[in-house]
RNA sequence: GGAGGAGUGCCCGAGUGGUUAAAGGGGACGGACUGUAAAUCCGUUGGCUCAGCCUACGUUGGUUCAAAUCCAACCUCCUCCA
């Protein structure tokens, strides 16, 4: 993909708005860069892009996974080729999306990096395989699996802290899946997505108090804006609370609310305490997995692409 | 006015004579990060001229070789009786 442009930042800070912004600069459409984005169901909660926002500029891979399933990075990268495959038949040549360069715009670092260096290939890992191992983290715990995991590969288990279980669940099942170890995989890098020679990086570095703020005044808004009916709606589906969907930040708490187990002014403490958390660990990343080619940003500075 | 109970580090909270700069949790800060990533995990968290010293467990004073821990007075808060 040619020409695109990536808005990385961490979340409240205004970005979807810088987004607007360059897409009607540059001519582009918006295409989502955030796990929990893709999530039908969670509009007001994961502050989708609304529908005055849609009207003005195409956006692309918002809401289109039922939070049901669980979504992932490897789907995301596919979901992304899968556009571009889909410009390439009107416009091949310039790598475009049908002549439109795409604005990716979200908080996920793992997404903008898969997209920028590409995600190793890695075989499929049936879901039996999948819930073995997870069954096997909850029963026998996360140190446990570590020690097994030294034993059938020991670089994985190195590289890994023994109280990591989602990693060292992952190296298992690719192992078993596969036959071979996760790191024989990691080693072959992926396909890029984005062509980055044309590709222009922004990241919006707020300062920590006036996100914190905007934080809080924005859960305000999603409660006013009918996100207790959106998490109850979700909650009464019933399904696994492992699901990415339900570990959206203000689900869980909002339904404990819901439930009568804590009251609401505790749920959106709790809420705002959380995302807030969320947002640090994302600077984190920005901050060091990020190098020079990224332009760094102040929160609500204006961009001109001229 | 009387009888009990409580005051611990940013917050909650354990500790009830020495091995306590003080468990644990929260928050905050720093960090890791290749398919659940709004996830998962790690570290730090009184100060300094940092193998040592200083300051700290409501306040002041006392007992003791030694006190957050014992004693006295005072201050504040809570419960009950009047």
């Amino acid at each position: 993909m040619k020409n695109a442009i990536l808005i990385a930042g961490p979340t409240a800070s205004g970005k979807s708005a810088l987004a607007l912004d360059l897409a009607r600069q540059a001519g582009g459409v918006i295409v989502n860069a955030d796990s929990m984005q893709v999530y039908a169901a969670l509009r007001v909660l994961t502050a989708r892009p609304g529908a005055a926002e849609e009207a003005q500029i195409a956006h692309l891979l918002y809401g289109h996974v039922d939070p049901g399933t669980s979504y992932s990075t490897g789907r995301y990268v596919r979901d992304v080729a899968g556009l571009a495959a889909d410009g390439a038949a009107d416009e091949a040549a310039d790598g475009t999306l049908a002549g439109r360069p795409a604005i990716f715009v979200g908080g996920t670092g793992l997404y903008f990096r898969a997209l920028i260096q590409g995600l190793s290939d890695m075989p499929h890992v049936p879901d039996e395989v999948r819930a073995k191992w997870r069954a096997a983290a909850a029963a026998e715990g996360a140190a446990a699996l570590h020690r097994l995991l030294g034993e059938r590969d020991p670089a994985a288990a190195a590289a890994l802290h023994p109280a990591d279980a989602q990693r060292i669940v992952r190296a298992l099942e690719v192992l078993e899946a596969s036959g071979r170890p996760i790191s024989h995989w990691q080693k072959a890098s992926g396909q890029p997505v984005v062509d980055m020679a044309s590709a222009r990086l922004f990241v919006v570095e707020p300062d920590r108090e006036e996100l914190a703020r905007r934080i809080s005044r924005r859960f305000d808004a999603m409660l006013d804006a009918g996100a207790l009916d959106e998490a109850r709606a979700l909650g009464r589906r019933g399904l696994d609370p492992a699901l990415p969907a339900m570990k959206a930040i203000g689900v869980r708490e909002l339904l404990a609310a819901e439930s009568g187990e804590i009251a609401l002014a505790e749920a959106v403490e709790r809420a705002k305490t959380a995302t807030r958390q969320y947002a640090k660990r994302q600077m984190t990343w920005f901050r060091n997995q990020f190098g020079p080619e990224w332009r760094r940003i102040a929160m609500g500075e204006a961009v001109s692409l001229g």
